[in-house]
DNA sequence: TTTAGGG
DNA sequence: CCCTAAA
């Protein structure tokens, strides 16, 4: 379904390349694929993270705390397999999140919570060195011996997160849209991967042909290749289902941003392709999201436009983007036209909907074990209490072994035609926001919460045996503020507006995330064509754009998303938003978007192919599927690469370009600068060679 | 709608 | 990225 008909005929006209080339392809793109996976799942490590922090923090910062969340699955490079087996090794609650979670076609899920345990154990894990394979052990161990923990086990947080994605149904996510994308974006790198010398390359041009269709500059034209990538990439991404391709395929999405301003997506990754090497940068990307919310915030949207179908066009998205920006003191004129998406709106109502029901009764289960209780109990001043159960001697702790959390009510926005990955970026950036607002934690006992800080546990009745089942904790946003009452929303279709103060927000991606294929897309594309373009990129990431409508009652918390919080902000306030916020100015300038290096390597190579001065085609032969590229983006791309290779690498900002690439910038953009003189003339080529001669 | 450039 | 004149 995705291809494009327009790709195809350049396909066969280019025609060319074949299997072979693709071996070598891996070296550059698998070497960077690999990277950027990890880089991805850095980026959902981090607000993972975060949560895990937040909630060794409040737990206590005893190692023990933190122990079984490495245990989960420990492996920094464990690949999809190995995460696998591992969370098999868990037992039911992690059955149960994979069913949850994967199931919805997350392996990437999986592996990001693998990563994000496994980033946790570097992060924390100074302490032991505990073998990494032994996860199971390790965890059986800690719950066993180590006396005094509370863990709170990264599987289980991404149980929840998982469940909530979860809960919106499989069409939530339109593949439709996205199945190629990751695909495609791995061919693209693929492609992208031979690095001819650009003057042999360009021998095998004909100067002549060049009007006319210019013959691609390597003798391998990647077009040809797209069955053959399909092929590949079908295998590789169908890892979730099977070992398979775990490894191989790992889409990345490498954003850089160039400045330090506005960065619209709330974890942008950064790019790894490079020597940098990915930062995990949590804080920043934390803060960053604090920023971006504040943003949004800050903007008054009037209205967000809706699309009235479910695809969205290139030309419809955008005024999604234009709203989520308003740095910009620029005015812009207000596009008129735009689009509502009731059908999404009313979904993601629904959604919201069940969600909060569902959310409402969810908690966490406490797996009482022994332990002390960690900074949480301090409060209720458990420590010194004799209990009757083990109380050794002086150490009378209560020991909790806290499997999972329960989160806080996050609604999430997004269109129908987003990807996977769009969508679990989006409830990452939400955590992250949630995070960033600042959490507490809930306490329940016996299903009640149990509010008072100061009240012991003993006399909070927290002391004994029942604490295995009875005791709840839960992630709860600080609640600066209340959530004002939701009113139902009877307009479900344009929910336009929404209050900020909504307890329930929504973040509303503009597009789909994940900015390569992320991983996620995997099991869409094993089913779907994949086309020749560069996909990777193309969802974009653009989230909550449309957000908050009113700044001017949203309070820090509520940004994109607001988080309700059941227990305690207000209590009954968990109704689902009906309403959306919708934000948008039309006129909005859009976000930024830094290029990636894949992108731009898929630029390059289009480029070389197509030369300069066809951004169209080049459009549709690298970028079809990034909907947020123009062709007028990859012709200002195109320039700022010339200029950006034309200058002293200290000059340069923003996410680095490998040197190569930018020198096959130049080389084409020298030789299509030629080709270009060369036809000035009525005659070109001949003429030329007259004159010369 | 695309190109091509300036802003 | 945006805006536009030209094509």
């Amino acid at each position: 379904m995705v291809f494009q008909k327009r790709s195809s005929s350049e396909m066969e006209v280019c025609g060319g390349s074949h299997v072979a080339e693709m071996p070598r392809v891996p070296k550059s793109a698998r070497g960077k694929r690999s990277v950027r996976k990890k880089e991805s799942q850095t980026q959902m490590m981090c607000a993972f993270d975060l949560l895990a922090t937040v909630a060794g923090k409040l737990l206590d910062e005893g190692e023990g705390s933190l122990g079984n969340m490495s245990a989960v699955s420990p492996v920094p490079a464990a690949s999809t397999k190995d995460v696998h087996v591992k969370q098999e090794q868990f037992g039911e609650e992690v059955k149960h999140f994979r069913n949850d979670v994967m199931d919805q076609d997350s392996c990437n899920e999986s592996a990001l919570i693998s990563h994000i345990a496994s980033q946790q154990l570097v992060d924390h894990q100074s302490r032991k060195g505990e073998d990494l394979n032994e996860v199971p052990k390790a965890k059986s161990e800690a719950m066993d011996k180590e006396p005094s923990m509370i863990s709170c086990t990264k599987a289980d947080l991404g149980c929840n997160f998982g469940a909530i994605a979860d809960r919106w149904s499989p069409e939530s996510v339109e593949s439709g849209a996205f199945t190629a994308d990751a695909a495609a974006n791995v061919m693209a790198m693929t492609a992208a991967g031979f690095n001819k010398n650009v003057a042999d390359m360009y021998n095998l041009l004909d100067p002549m042909d060049v009007d006319v269709k210019p013959p691609p500059l390597v003798s391998s034209d990647s077009t040809g290749e797209m069955p053959l990538y399909g092929d590949k990439i079908r295998r590789s991404i169908s890892f979730p289902r099977g070992p398979k391709g775990g490894a191989e395929y790992a889409v990345d999405r490498e954003q850089h941003d160039d400045d330090d301003d506005d960065k619209s997506s709330g974890c942008t990754h950064s790019s790894t392709a490079t020597n940098r090497g990915f930062r995990p940068n949590c804080t920043a990307d934390h803060s960053r999201v604090k920023k971006l919310l504040a943003c949004k915030y800050r903007k008054v949207a009037p209205a967000r436009m809706h699309k009235g179908d479910l695809s969205y066009s290139d030309a419809d998205r955008k005024p999604s983007f234009r709203n989520k920006k308003m740095y910009y003191t620029r005015q812009r004129t207000q596009r008129s036209s735009f689009k509502r998406r009731k059908l999404l709106d009313r979904r993601s109502t629904l959604v919201s909907e069940e969600f909060a029901k569902s959310n409402a009764k969810r908690t966490n289960k406490v797996a009482a074990r022994e332990s002390h209780i960690a900074s949480l109990e301090a409060n209720k001043g458990i420590n010194s209490m004799p209990f009757h159960k083990s109380c050794e001697s002086n150490d009378c702790h209560v020991k909790l072994k806290i499997k999972s959390f329960k989160v806080p009510e996050l609604l999430i926005e997004i269109p129908e035609t987003a990807s996977v990955g769009s969508l679990k970026k989006t409830v990452l950036e939400a955590v992250n926001a949630m995070l960033g607002g600042g959490l507490r934690v809930g306490l329940l006992h016996h299903g009640k919460k149990i509010r008072d800080d100061n009240k012991t546990l003993m006399q909070a009745g927290i002391a004994h045996d029942d604490v295995l089942d009875n005791l709840d904790f839960s992630l709860e946003p600080n609640c600066a503020q209340h959530p004002p009452q939701l009113s139902a929303a009877e307009d479900i279709e344009f929910l336009e507006t929404i209050e900020t103060t909504e307890p329930l927000a929504r973040v509303t991606p503009a597009d789909s995330s994940s900015k390569h294929g992320e991983v996620d897309a995997s099991q869409e594309l094993a089913l779907t064509p994949v086309t020749a373009n560069y996909q990777g990129n193309d969802r974009d990431s653009v989230h909550s754009p449309g957000g908050i409508s009113s700044p001017e009652k949203a309070s820090a918390n509520s940004r994109a998303i607001v988080v309700v919080t059941p227990v305690d902000c207000n209590a009954g306030a968990i109704v689902p938003a009906n309403k959306a916020k919708r934000s948008s100015e039309q006129g909005q300038r859009r976000i930024r978007r830094p290029f990636s290096v894949a992108e731009v390597e898929a630029l390059v190579l289009a480029v070389e192919k197509l030369g300069t001065g066809r951004w169209r085609d080049v459009k549709l032969r690298a970028f079809d599927n990034a909907k947020h590229r123009t062709y007028v983006d990859l012709k200002d791309k195109w320039k700022t690469l010339v200029h950006t290779a034309s200058i002293s690498p200290q000059q340069r900002r923003g996410e680095p370009v490998p040197q190569d690439l930018l020198d096959r910038v130049l080389a084409a953009q020298s030789y299509w600068s030629q080709q270009q003189a060369k036809l000035q003339p009525k005659t070109p080529p001949l003429a030329e060679a007259r004159l010369l001669t």
